[in-house]
Formats: C-alpha cells, sequence, structure tokens
DNA sequence: CATTAACCACACTTATGAACAGTAGTTTGA
DNA sequence: TCAAACTACTGTTCATAAGTGTGGTTAATG
C-alpha cells in the first residue's frame, strides 16, 4: 500500500550506487545494473531523468558515465522521490474521483497533511546520509581513491 | 506511489461514516453506499472484516446494520489501515526481492524506518478527531438526535 | 412465518499501472 | 571511428486492484 514503486527504489539505488563507487572516473550504467540487478534499458530513463532534473550529470563518450551534479550533502531522498514520481504518473491526477463530504473534507486533507510530513521526512535524508550509513555497514567501495576521507 | 489503495480509503470513510451518522439506530450498508459511492458488494467485504477484528458490531434483521464497537476516541485511523491492508495481501511478501547491499543495508532500513513512523501517525489520529473535524467543516449529520453535544 | 438485512464464501472478470523490451536513431569525447 | 550517453516513442507482459456474480445461512422484527 504505501510502499515505494520499484522504479523509485531503483532511482534512489543508482544515485546511491553513484555517490558510493564514484572515483574520479564517472559511474557506467552498466556498472550499476550490475550491481543492483537493475534492467539496464529499464533504468537509464530513470537516470536520463535524474539528468535533466539535475541531480546527475552525463559524461558520454568511450569512459563516460554519470555522476553526482552536487555534492552528496546537497541532494535529498525526497528530491529523488519527487522527481520520479512526477515521470510515473503522465500528468497526474486531475483525478476527482468522486467523493462524500466527509472524504473531501476530512480523509482527503488528512492524508495529504501526511504525505507532507513524509516528504518532509524524506527531505532530511540526504545520500550522504546514506553513504555514511554504507560505510558504517562495513559495504566496500569499489573506488576508494580520492574520496573526500583522503588518504 | 504512497497514496492508499481504495479499499483502504473506503474503509475510513465507512467507519468515518457510521460514526458520524449514528443516531441510535444502527447504519445500513446501503447508506453508506448511497452517501459515499461506495459500490454495495464491494465495501461489505470490507465492513465484515472490520467487525471480525472489533472494530464494528453487526446488527441483524430489519433496522438493522452497523455501529461502532467502541467508543469513537478508542478507535484509531493506523488500526483501520493495518486491518484493510492484512486483507488486501494473501500471506505477503517474504517478497525477498535480490537486492544489492546498498538496497539490503541502508536503503531498505530507511523505509522501514519510515514505514513504521507513517503508522505512528495514523495511530494517533482516531475517529473521533475526523467527527470533530468533520464537525467543524459544517458537514450535518444526518441524525442529530442525541449525540454528545445534546440538545 | 415472511421479510429484512447482516453474514459467509468463493470464483470470476475487468481495469489499471508497473515493469520491462524494442527500435531507431543523435551527440559527444577519447 | 568507436563507445558511450542521450532522445523518443512504441509495444508487451504481468501483477494487482477493483468490482461482479451467484447462492446461499442466520438472526431480529412485525
Amino acid at each position: 500500500m504505501l510502499r515505494p514503486s520499484k522504479k523509485i527504489l531503483f532511482a534512489i539505488e543508482a544515485v546511491l550506487d553513484i555517490a558510493y563507487h564514484a572515483g574520479g572516473e564517472p559511474v557506467q550504467s552498466r556498472e550499476i545494473t550490475r550491481r543492483q540487478a537493475i534492467p539496464r534499458r529499464y533504468l537509464e530513463q530513470t537516470l536520463q531523468h535524474l539528468v535533466r532534473s539535475g541531480i546527475l550529470t552525463g559524461v558520454r563518450g568511450p569512459r563516460g558515465g554519470y555522476r553526482l551534479a552536487r555534492e552528496r550533502r546537497r541532494i535529498s531522498v525526497g528530491e529523488i522521490v519527487r522527481i520520479v514520481r512526477a515521470l510515473e504518473v503522465g500528468e497526474e491526477s486531475p483525478e476527482e474521483l468522486p467523493s462524500s463530504e466527509l472524504g473531501k473534507q476530512v480523509i482527503r486533507p488528512m492524508w495529504g497533511e501526511l504525505q507532507e510530513e513524509i516528504m518532509n521526512r524524506l527531505d532530511s535524508i540526504t545520500i550522504d546520509d546514506l553513504c555514511m550509513k554504507a560505510h558504517q555497514s562495513g559495504i566496500v567501495s569499489e573506488v576508494m581513491q580520492k574520496m573526500d576521507f583522503t588518504i
């Protein structure tokens, strides 16, 4: 019911993967799909939206790939969710499904508020936070060259 | 993505409808479906689960219907959500979709925590709260006989 | 005792949307 | 010139939500 779609999960995984495994080189989409077991052509749609939305930058050509468009601490999970969700639905919902007064005036607003709270929560979580968690969990980055905690 | 299913929405609407329009008489399912525009046979499945789960009590026979099994302030939205969700999925998900380390150890736990926060929030909202909101919104109860705010 | 409405169960259909694959390119950098 | 990102639009598959159908049983009421 309120679990996120795979598309959203994939998007977050991908961004986190790029953040976590980035060395000097950009991360190629096939590396991501290899590590995260995400179908390639499916993921790329999303990646390219993330590029257009200013989360990632794409580097073309051989040895190309993706990197973050900003510092990790300046990218929030909420932002990614918003972007992917906007792309999931076509124009979304003027879906005024006919409802009663109780629905319109009481229940709908309640969900609206809840939704906002959730998004606020997600906005407060940054990719940097997740990277640190990953590090604490002992997940090894495939590239440990000249990251912020330099040698 | 994180909007609730219609079934859940219907269930909450129904319980609220019963709470709000209840006089001395129990509320019949056809009254609910009339006011809330919910298909009758569809709703009844849910109503009966709510009865079995101790949210509602059913009264049979002519002039029968449904009433709340407890005071309004002792029924939370979260409880309703849990009940209906349990019925939506058959056995639910040992769905261990294969995922990467990052997914399993970082992203999954994050959603888990969020989910808990959401449910805590929903547990804190009672049917009584919603009734008061409805009252404040100027929605007229179809029965205003011997409610708490007596004449 | 007939009527009314809740209760029960199961199976079936349909609509919707997520999850992907296909094709056919253009653009850019090594 | 090759490898990769980019663009875009289309089509297919599959799962799940949403809703119907049928055929009952049980318990109050008048």
